[in-house]
DNA sequence: ATGTCATGATAAC
DNA sequence: TTATCCTGACATA
């Protein structure tokens, strides 16, 4: 489940749960001794840059990526936990385990520094977008689809994300960066910040407007138009699928053409 | 029991 | 480009 959404929520939920208290830390699984460090220590922040997450102990900081697999869930308090519990915080009553990270790992200011300057703009980020977002893009003759899911670029955005933004604005994932009109990239960094941020308050991805949802279908898929969907949400063609930075993107052929056929029209 | 796939990213060829 | 790491849910046998 992990995009940008995923954890900027998890910042606000472990700091809701944590921040100001002090902590038990263990490793159940043993491949992060370093939680031995944490424990008994308070928690004085949370936050999240794209899909980093960051916990910050006063003078420890813990810098955690999900990856694909890797999930952050709070669990029943002092439930027996499952073996592959990479992290598990908890206080008397409450409890949360992490299992699955690409990492989890104590993070000093240097390289968090480091990280931070090779990640471009997040949608999620109060910030105003740098001009270089724009730039960049701009002046790219990769694609589109490729563009989107590069974190130096756009924090935060993953391939569900990729494909229904391009899906709402009507871009072919093969568009080059060079050729996307300023106007709808801007439409597409509004459309990213809005849809993030209506994921960090469902706690899940929607794209599809409430209106638009039927009552009866309630499940995730039906709430994406175009993503691991064999039709599209809007007008019913079969969904295209091709791979695009190593990862299945799906999209509309009828409702996202090559830019140059609406040029043609 | 085994195989497949996934909302990610990196290192090596 | 491909291989690799991380985990678990679900399908197939």
């Amino acid at each position: 489940m992990p995009e940008g959404h995923t954890v900027h929520r998890l910042a606000r939920d472990l700091a809701r749960d944590f921040s100001g208290r002090r902590v038990s830390a263990s490793s159940p699984q043993g491949r992060f001794e370093e939680a031995v460090r944490l424990q008994g220590r308070t928690l004085s922040r949370t936050h999240a840059i794209g899909k980093h997450l960051f916990l910050e102990f006063r003078d420890l900081r813990v810098h955690v990526h999900l990856g694909l697999f890797g999930k952050f869930r709070r669990v029943r308090a002092g439930a027996e936990p499952r073996p592959t519990v990479r992290l598990r915080l908890s206080t008397e009553d409450i409890t949360w385990d992490l299992t699955g990270p690409t990492a989890c790992e104590l993070m000093d200011d240097d390289a968090f520094d480091a990280l931070r300057d090779r990640l471009g703009a997040d949608p999620l980020a109060n910030e105003v977008r740098p001009k270089s977002t724009w730039t960049r893009l701009h002046a790219s003759r990769r694609s589109i689809g490729a563009l989107l899911l590069d974190q130096s670029l756009f924090a935060g955005i993953g391939n569900v994300y990729r494909a229904e933004l391009l899906f709402l604005v009507g871009l072919h994932p093969n568009t080059p960066g060079q050729d996307v009109p300023r106007p709808t990239f801007e439409r597409l960094w509004r459309l990213a910040k809005d849809l993030l941020q209506r994921g960090v308050e469902a706690n899940r991805i929607i794209t599809v407007p409430l209106a638009e949802r039927r009552p009866a279908a309630r499940s995730r898929r039906e709430q994406l138009y175009v993503y691991r969907r064999t039709t599209c949400g809007r007008c019913g063609a079969s969904v295209a699928r091709t791979t695009s930075a190593a990862r299945t993107l799906y999209y509309c052929p009828v409702c996202q053409p090559p830019i140059f056929a609406e040029h043609a029209q």
